[in-house]
DNA sequence: TTGTAAGCGTTATCAC
DNA sequence: GTGATAACGCTTACAA
């Protein structure tokens, strides 16, 4: 019932607690016989070093927290298990947060983590990243303890790293592709909420607008929440408004919804209206007519994450901002002349 | 940067080490003006207490390890988020384990999670349930020190806890309601792995197949992998075989790749071949046609596998024993006349 | 190469 | 109510 500790294994092998430390710590001064001796007892007694004691006097867990906002979010959720995945892979733990959206509980739940001795803490998601950054202060301050990697967001300071996809120049390329694409029709942008991915993404949306000529109305941008069909509605049900003949989304789940949306209005995919994604989620290969969406590269920015937190963490140089070109991969969503530029690499 | 210690909170407010851990544990045995003058100290700190020193000497850490096996099972991705967030929702943390699948890796896992001191353990997913119950006993060992919590499997033994859904019973409900509603084709059951669960819902098919005399081939039941396509390639493109009216999926996945294989093939469905999904992952209502799926309850069975762990923990009564019903959510991928039955209560 | 002993930051058991 | 002080299981000088 009870586990076994160190001074256990050191008596049943007649050697002290320190010569088995050194064994469990691979030190070089032991000598073959003995270290043989202990290793065969600990295997004997299904010996487990408690990783709480040796935290403690280390000051070093070999845990990482993740928080992350929500598990709604298919983004968010496939980043947390591909970080998990490497950062075990490099032989540390993983300590989960889910955190909300709300401030307070955001920055409560950073606290905790300082209290888990987590070695370095990962911030999953644009949401950390506050409009005031004043508010982020609170992420500044835990960066003086452990290295903060901001996946996705970008807050400027000392021992700050963000990981992140070009999510402006991803929108403007794909929002320009659609602009030559189609003769008429306004061109809708629908996201979810306000963060500080979306305020990129509507940026480059309005970069690609501008650019062209093409009016804005305040309804051309509309944050919908859930309630996609409540905000094409209001769109294609008004009869005085301009025809729509593209909608981008900041997400794929909207982008899904409003195709189901032109499905059973019977207005035709991609020939009347054509519908942009983000994020390339695996589904979106599986709705008709199959989804054109971002890609967001979470594979590759996930590893980069780990490794730059890695670095950090043994004393290595590392970049505070790298950037990711979006990737935006077409299907039948959007018509045959719908094509997109090379990325802009900064 | 350096963090401070109760040493320094009790130096800096006068009074000791001792009574500064009492007002930490809301200990009633110190007077009202102490505590408030230590917690105004600690505020000014920022202090934060040590979970390693505190998880030393109590011997509790308030973590639970979770345990799955695959970042791209949906099902288990959805069930570890709500399990984190509940566990949260009650105080405790989190520390992720990705396995894979392969015994002895699973074996080391658990075991690095008990040096981790976590107070217990929650295995997400039938592929810890070997067939071979003399392959469990590293659970039912990790059992004597710390409960297990097992969700969707089932291991026999002393402070192990499962919780699942009957999927036996579930996809006998379903096939039964499609041999009811179909005259003639033969109904194909896909799986991906072999699994405790995918057992469980193949026996479900058999009995549903042999109790209304269906004969059933060798290639009736097919373990798939990913690669549905060829599977259903080797069953279509036979010009001897006979005609197919129905598939059944052990997962979401596969019956969305069906859906799409069918439209390629201008196979009409549900008219010509009926679909059946499992698990009821959201993308099933984006589908073209809307998928009909099993809801497994991962949301219920999630919290009560936090509930009876929590129960456990705090040394009140558990079952060891929790099964729920499937729950068969029709959509268009099956005809109108499909239609299934209560579920049989055990 | 090995052992002794101090100390990591807490809590718990005593006294007072 | 409060304060010493001994644990908790481990690592690491320092000695031997």
């Amino acid at each position: 019932m009870s586990n076994f500790s160190i001074y256990d294994v050191s008596q049943k092998s007649g050697v002290s607690t320190a010569t088995v430390s050194r064994v469990l710590n691979n030190s070089p001064r032991v000598s073959q016989k003995t270290r043989e001796k202990v290793l065969q007892v600990m295997r004997e007694m299904d010996y487990v070093p408690n990783a709480y004691a040796q935290g403690l006097i280390k000051n070093k867990t070999k845990t990482i927290g993740i928080l992350y906002p929500d598990v709604a979010n298919t983004y968010v959720t496939r980043t947390v298990f591909f970080v998990e995945k490497i950062l075990k892979a490099n032989h540390y733990f993983s300590l989960l947060s889910c955190t909300g959206y709300s401030f307070e509980e955001k920055k409560l739940r950073l606290k905790m983590m300082l209290g888990q001795k987590v070695d370095g803490v990962v911030l999953l998601s644009s949401s950390y990243t506050e409009a005031d950054s004043e508010h982020n202060r609170y992420i500044v301050e835990c960066a003086k303890k452990i290295p903060v990697i901001c996946v996705n967001g970008h807050v400027e300071g000392p021992n700050i790293y963000n990981i992140l996809c070009d999510d402006l120049d991803a929108t403007y390329r794909a929002a320009k592709g659609l602009i030559r694409s189609q003769e008429r029709g306004r061109i809708i942008y629908l996201y979810s909420r306000d963060t500080y991915s979306n305020k990129l993404k509507i940026q480059g949306f309005l970069k690609a607008m501008l650019e062209n000529n093409i009016p804005v109305w305040a309804d051309s941008i509309q944050m919908c929440g859930g309630d996609v069909e409540g905000a094409l509605d209001r769109m294609f049900q008004d009869p005085n408004a301009k025809p729509i003949g593209a909608i981008m989304a900041s997400g794929d789940t909207i982008a899904m919804k409003a195709l189901k949306y032109m499905e059973k209005r019977k207005i035709s995919v991609p020939e009347q209206v054509q519908i942009i994604g983000y994020n390339n989620v695996e589904w979106g290969q599986y709705t008709t007519p199959t989804l054109t969406s971002v890609d967001a590269q979470i594979e590759q920015i996930s590893s980069t994450a780990v490794k730059t937190l890695l670095d950090v963490l043994n004393g290595r140089e590392a970049s505070q901002l790298t950037m990711y070109p979006g990737s935006i991969i077409k299907r039948e969503s959007t018509r045959e002349s719908f094509n997109v530029e090379e990325p802009n690499v900064i």
